[in-house]
DNA sequence: CTCATTAATCAATTATTTTTGATTAATCGC
DNA sequence: GCGATTAATCAAAAATAATTGATTAATGAG
């Protein structure tokens, strides 16, 4: 068997995947996928009681929250002792296939033809 | 200030996220976002030429195909000693959003709108 | 001011992933 | 068969990420 010719092209290093890894990172965990999930069924929820939602202690709950706050999957609002977070579907909605994005949106909102 | 209150409702459960957490680990890495590119521009390309492309040592390279492999995202065919992957487009676009499908779709037959 | 509550951060440990270089198995030409 | 090539696998080391429990800072009520 013969090899089909090279065609040596060297690589084209033309797009930053650096954001693209920051943010797949932060969606490569169940728990994570799964607050952001309960944060999409909820809207805003403050981090004590999303503790008892994902049933998490309060440091590792936070500690997974800042990620997915820092790769822009969602947002915080402190009101007074607070953290309110929730989804930011825009930066969803840019990153995952309409399928899939179906899944963080709210049950009662989602087209019949979804899911 | 008062807190709103709380009505716990329990956690839904009712989405399995471990498939997606294989996915998105396999996609949570620079080097295999890149591996993504070349084999989208590339078409079929066998490791010993990718391994140029990219330039990783070649037991490096067939690690992170393996782990894209298993993650449905590329597909592999052997010829002869030689195997040779594909970017597996269905997968991709069942995942992704259009705008970063775009990045993974031939230069040249990309959309005028697009990216 | 004092005390309680909330949530972020820290340092140490544990767990997981990645890298490296070597080995192995398979295929092919001679 | 023999030697060369390809690519998968393996085990050890290195690098990253996640968990844990404690501490800290900030807010607000009494």
């Amino acid at each position: 068997m013969v090899k089909e010719l090279p065609v040596f092209v060297p690589a084209s290093g033309s797009v930053d995947f650096s954001k693209y890894e920051a943010k797949f990172k932060a969606l490569a965990d169940q728990k994570r996928l799964q607050i952001m999930y309960e944060l999409t069924q909820r809207g805003s929820v403050c981090v004590c009681d999303l503790t008892e939602v994902v049933m998490m202690p309060q440091s590792k709950l936070s500690y997974h929250l800042k990620i997915l706050l820092e790769a822009g999957l969602i947002t915080r609002e402190t009101r007074g002792t607070w953290s309110y977070y929730e989804l930011n579907h825009e930066e969803v909605n840019g990153l995952l296939s309409p399928e899939l994005c179906c899944i963080f949106r709210k049950v009662d909102e989602r087209p019949t033809d979804c899911c």
